[in-house]
DNA sequence: TGATAATTTGACCGGTTGGTAAACATTACA
DNA sequence: TGTAATGTTTACCAACCGGTCAAATTATCA
């Protein structure tokens, strides 16, 4: 008897862990490249190696795939945030923060891809998620960095959006990554400008948070 | 007798200019939110306000479409580089091109989706417009910047890392607009966010950016 | 006004897509 | 080893998609 997955509550056999595993990772593969509608079930099944109808025995929708791709992912993806500590130093938390960013968009340049895609098109897929864990999330996070601007550790500013800017320049060139080879014309190259976004991002987040020393930086906040 | 787009050199009809303007408005709304293998004719030409084939004797294929819509965008796009002015105060100059592309991705959000959505998925329709005439505006503003760091009027930086960070930071509230909503939970709210962000933005890159006049920083750099 | 060119549309076509049905093959296990 | 559950495949379907065609409609201008 045919029993769909989604009937089986029990342990799964090793066939179905592999499999799943051959799957999610051509999923990956594919939906980062071309966006959820942008991608076939085929071209999955392709890079998976098997036939259509045996994806749809383990996935019985695309959709299904995708969301279990997307549920796969978000918590590795999300580790960098979690590993912010309250309890260290500001700038070298930030400092490191960045570089752990940055070293994802290196290696898992694809499942930047895959959320990227995602949330530029309206995230109709993973709303919830980004209303909730990440959300909740952020919201602890910034608070912490609030909390060392009130104690002077760092310069005022808003949490959320400097959040943003390391999100964005970092995730820039894993998501990006097709311009930043063409402006850079080093397509054959190495990964030289990882090195060289880490030393710039670094110097210019820690330059731009860390208190000013020169009194006159104080009264010059208007301009 | 049918004569299609291709072969008029000659000038354009009032009918022709306002129906290529629908069409290009409608295929802005529909690629900008699906990418181009996610948007389909139908959904353009509902959109427009007019039956697929009458697109199609506009367009002939969705590609040219696409192309056309791209060609039309790009210069629009760049605008706020090339008034980057060799002449003018550095910091001035960094200060308002951060606040011009800020507006931009207020204003014109789509545009920036475009843009997105295609390099995202490896630029397939616009590798040459990235080679060409982008690097060629890149590289010229970046030698600008090296000489105003090299005449000391700026902090030593890369200037390409300093370029795509100022493009990754402030189109991220045109790109992640949804993300940037769901992290704020405002989601009703107005452009508050985009003020925010210009403040954030200015300052962070200012002060990151201006030559430290406390001699401790120059040792520093090591770390 | 009338003829000619430009524009618009409904019907249609071949290929693709997500998904199904059922036969067939393989594994697990008593 | 036998058999029931699990896994795989071939053939197929209806909906959709990009694009064509020919007929119908509308604008242009002598």
């Amino acid at each position: 008897m045919v029993l769909p997955r989604a009937a089986r509550t029990q342990r799964r056999t090793r066939i179905q862990e592999e499999k799943e595993e051959q799957i999610l990772e051509a999923a990956l593969e594919v939906f980062s490249a071309h966006g959820f509608r942008g991608s076939t079930i085929d071209q999955i099944a392709e890079v998976a190696g098997m036939s259509k109808p045996n994806l749809l025995y383990y996935f019985r929708t695309k959709e299904a795939m995708h969301r279990a791709l997307i549920d796969r992912v978000l918590d590795t993806w999300l580790d960098p945030l979690r590993e912010f500590n309250a309890d260290g130093n500001p700038v070298a938390e930030i400092r490191s923060y960045i570089r752990r960013k940055l070293e994802m968009a290196r290696e898992f340049p694809r499942e930047s891809r895959l959320f990227a895609n995602e949330v530029l098109q309206g995230a109709p897929h993973i709303e919830d998620e980004l209303k909730g864990p990440l959300k909740a999330l952020v919201d602890e996070k910034a608070e912490v960095i609030r909390a060392w601007a009130k104690a002077g550790k760092i310069a005022k500013c808003d949490p959320y959006h400097l959040i943003f800017a390391i999100w964005s320049t970092t995730q820039h060139y894993a998501d990006f990554d097709v311009q930043v080879r063409a402006v850079l014309g080093q397509e054959n190259a190495g990964d030289g400008r990882f090195e060289d976004a880490a030393r710039f991002l670094e110097r210019l987040f820690v330059d731009g948070l860390q208190v000013s020393e020169q009194p006159s930086s104080e009264h010059d906040e208007g301009g």
